[in-house]
DNA sequence: TTCCGATAGTGGGGTCGCAAT
DNA sequence: ATTGCGACCC
DNA sequence: CACTATCGGAA
């Protein structure tokens, strides 16, 4: 059993950590996910903006149960945090679902995902014709064309009314919930927390229309082009050029990760929307290589039971601790190198904690007696955005 | 025969929300 | 009020 | 996100 929430049309408080946590700002200006549950989001975000006199004086009562915590089974009737309805002292009306249906079966929505690239084998591939654009590094969204933003992996995101109502009703998009080049912390942030006032300074950057997805991307890409003009709102619709070839590729990829990007995307020409992992689009990124001394092992779970998990390294400077846990095959883990090896690992960038984010394993190095950071080279901090 | 696609299952950093302290 | 952990994002 | 381990069918 847990505690009882108070809900006051009056106050407008809760007892929650999210709205006790919310300093800072005035009452007026809170809300937090129990708010809205019950009074809805359109309720909470005009309420927001200033108080409402009319409402009727009402006390509201909840019962905070367990969270779901699951996959939303298949009952339609999905989003209850409050895991009893009895507990609603609500007399009469006033169940706002604003989640509808649409909600394809366990897991949600099967969106358009990428393979990779390998810059190694040319021979293989040839990406002349193909369309290049930055891969921009934010939190993947799908627009149901109704009512909802959904995550990759089919939970819905909290947007504000005000972010909603503008996105087109009867067309799906794909696209990524995005701040800026390395700032991927503050967008996840953002958009997964319930009373964040910054969804506006969020960007939904359309990279493809699934609706239309058996047309030819070239088609979609036009459609996508006349439904949101250019540098107008926060909807923009992401940039394609068609790459000439292998030198052009390697250019813009050195020209994205200097502004601070994360690299690239190719997408096939004509090609249709394929809700799965696809051969028709692909990622380029850049990683970097560096050493770092083992100082203790993390034991394996489940599967790796009596193996390595992980190796717990520090960086240069012997201090800055990170874990190392991919790359490993079973073997290695069986026989991992020992504490006070050193190791070398590829790892995409630092974060601002400074230790490396999707850090690898690649191998034991022999040959050196200390660890070394890897050269990050100066990023212009170009003022502009994507 | 080899290779590829799809699934399942491990692991990382960071954040939010919830439960326990 | 603080801490720890699971579930998400990548 | 990164990766490895499997399996069955395509190449």
């Amino acid at each position: 059993m847990s505690a009882t929430h108070s809900f006051d049309v009056d106050a407008y408080s809760c007892n929650c950590m999210a709205w006790t946590l919310t300093k800072g700002r005035p009452k007026e200006d809170r809300s937090c996910k129990h708010l809205r549950q019950v009074l809805g989001d359109e309720h909470e975000d005009a309420r927001r903006k200033y108080a409402e006199p009319g409402a009727q004086k009402r006390a509201i009562t909840v019962g905070r149960g367990r969270r779901p915590a699951r996959e939303v089974d298949e009952d339609d009737e999905l989003d209850d945090p409050f895991g009893d309805k009895e507990n609603f002292g609500m007399a009469g009306e006033q169940a706002p679902p604003p989640a509808k249906k649409k909600k394809d079966r366990k897991g949600g929505i099967e969106l358009l995902l990428a393979k990779k690239l390998d810059l190694a084998d040319k021979a293989k591939k040839d990406p002349t014709g193909w369309w290049i654009s930055e891969k921009l590094d934010g939190v993947r969204a799908y627009w149901d064309g109704e009512s909802q933003l959904w995550s990759r992996v089919g939970n819905p995101f909290s947007a504000p009314a005000d972010f909603i109502n503008k996105l087109p009703q009867g067309h799906e998009l794909d696209g990524e919930l995005f701040l800026g080049r390395d700032r991927f912390d503050e967008t996840s942030g953002i958009v997964r927390s319930m009373n964040s006032p910054r969804w506006s300074d969020i960007r939904y950057m359309v990279f493809d229309i699934p609706s239309k997805g058996s047309e030819p991307f070239e088609a979609r890409q036009r459609f996508l082009e006349e439904l949101f003009p250019r540098a107008k709102g926060f909807i923009r619709v992401v940039e394609q050029e068609k790459c000439d070839g292998w030198d052009h590729l390697e250019e813009k990829l050195e020209q994205v990760r200097s502004l601070g990007g994360e690299g690239l995307m190719l997408r096939q020409p004509k090609s249709k929307y394929e809700h799965k992992r696809s051969n028709t689009l692909l990622k380029v990124k850049t990683f970097h290589d560096a050493e770092a001394r083992v100082v203790s092992h993390e034991p394996g779970k489940g599967r790796l039971e009596g193996l390595v998990g992980s190796l717990v390294c520090v960086m240069e400077d012997e201090k800055t601790e990170f874990k190392v846990g991919s790359g490993f095959d079973d073997a290695r883990r069986a026989n991992p190198p020992p504490v006070g090896a050193i190791i070398t690992y590829r790892f995409q960038d630092l974060t601002k904690a400074g230790v490396p984010r999707f850090p690898t394993f690649v191998g034991e190095r022999f040959d050196v007696t200390g660890p070394k950071d890897a050269v990050l080279l100066e990023k212009n901090t170009g003022e502009q955005e994507a």
